[in-house]
DNA sequence: GTCTATATTTGGATAGAC
DNA sequence: GTCTATCCAAATATAGAC
C-alpha cells in the first residue's frame, strides 16, 4: 500500500467514487480522473467495468475477512467468539467507511448474482460455525443462519452509516449495539425456578 | 387500481424493473416498454426521471404505513404492539416483494439524500414512539431508537430476500425471527431471586 | 394526453502512437 | 503499460403531429 501502482489506484477510485454517489456516479471516465490515470489505462488491467467492480468487491470481503479473523480463537466461548467477531468487523468498516458502503450498494446491483456468494462465504462460514456451535451446547436459539447473520450485521451497518452522517457514538453505546446483537441470537434467560 | 391509468402503469412498470434488474436496468426506454406506454409519456407525469423514482419511492412506503396501521391499537402492550408492526409490514412486502426491493435499492441511490428521509418518517415515528413507551415501562433496553429500528427490519428483509429467491418459510420459522427481533429490544429476563 | 421522431449528451470500450 | 483520440451504442429529454 505504499507505493499503489495503477491498478490499486483504480480500484481505490472506483471505491471513492461508489461510496461518494453510488454506481450511477462512478463513470470509467470519473474513475479515471479521480486515480489520476487514462481512462484507457482501466482496461489493460480489467476486462471490463463489471470485472473491475467484481474484483472490488471480493478485495473488499477478503480484507473485511483478515481482520476479523486477526487473533479469533475458536475455542472461545460462543459469547466470546460473538463479540470478537463483531468488534472486529465494526473497526475495520469504521476504518474504511468507504468499503462499507461500497459492499451495500453492490449488494443491490444486478452484480451481485452474477458474483454468486464468492466474497460472502468465507464470513459466513465462519458465522455459522460459531451459531451451529452455540446451538449445540444450548446458547443459541435454533434460527436459520442467514436470519442470524442479518441480525448480526444489522447494527454494524447502522451504526456506522450513522457515524458516517457525522454522529458520534461512545464505548457504551457500540458495547450496547453488540450486546442487542447478542441477545437476537441468545436463548433467553427464563427464571428457571419461580 | 381496478382500471389504471398511464401514471399508474409508469410506475408499477419502474418498480418491477427496478426489483427485477437495478437502477441501471430501468432506463426510461425500458420502462416505457414494459408499461406499453410511450416514452414521451413519462414525461407528461413526471418531470424527469428522478422525479419519477422519488414519487413512487414515497409511494410505497405510504402504502407500506397504511398496511401496518390496519388495527394497531396504540394501547396494548409493547409485545403485541411490536408483534403487530412485524407482522404486518412483513405481510405487507410479503405480498408485494418488487416493493421491498426497490426500497432496498433506491437506499443506495443517491436519490436517497436528496429524498430527505420524508418517506421513512411515519414509520420511524411509530416505531420510535413505540421504543419510548417500552423505555419508560422498562420494557425495551434504552438504546438508540435507530438502532433498534434496524434490528427490527433486519429479519424482515432477510427472511423475504430469501423468499423471493425461492425459499420457503414456515409459521414457526417466521415466529421465531419476530421473537429474535423482539429479544434485541428487550431487556434480558434475569432470575431475580436466586 | 399520447404517440413518433429526433436532438443532444454521455457512457463503455478500442486503436494505435509512444 | 500508459496515454490520446475516437467510435459506437444507449440514455435522457424534447418537439410537434394527432
Amino acid at each position: 500500500m505504499d507505493k499503489p501502482d495503477t491498478k490499486d489506484k483504480i480500484m481505490r477510485a472506483a471505491l471513492v467514487l461508489v461510496a461518494r454517489d453510488g454506481f450511477a456516479g462512478a463513470t470509467t471516465a470519473r474513475i479515471a480522473a479521480e486515480a489520476g490515470v487514462a481512462e484507457g489505462s482501466i482496461y489493460r488491467h480489467f476486462k471490463n467495468k463489471d470485472d473491475l467492480m467484481l474484483a472490488l468487491y471480493r478485495h473488499i470481503k477478503g480484507e473485511a475477512y483478515l481482520a476479523v479473523m486477526q487473533g479469533y480463537d475458536d475455542q472461545a466461548t460462543p459469547h466470546d467468539r460473538f463479540t470478537h467477531i463483531w468488534r472486529h468487523i465494526f473497526a475495520a468498516y469504521q476504518a474504511d467507511p468507504d468499503a462499507l458502503l461500497f459492499g451495500l450498494r453492490f449488494a443491490e446491483t444486478p452484480l451481485m448474482e452474477k458474483e454468486g456468494g464468492q466474497g460472502h462465504k468465507e464470513m459466513a462460514a465462519v458465522l455459522t460455525c460459531l451459531r451451529d456451535d452455540g446451538v449445540t451446547t444450548g446458547t443459541f436459539k435454533t434460527i436459520a443462519a442467514d436470519l442470524l447473520i442479518s441480525l448480526f450485521y444489522a447494527p454494524i451497518v447502522t451504526l456506522l452509516r450513522a457515524e458516517i452522517a457525522g454522529r458520534q457514538w461512545d464505548e457504551e453505546e457500540i458495547s450496547s449495539a453488540c450486546d442487542a446483537s447478542y441477545d437476537s441470537w441468545a436463548v433467553p434467560i427464563r427464571p428457571h425456578d419461580p
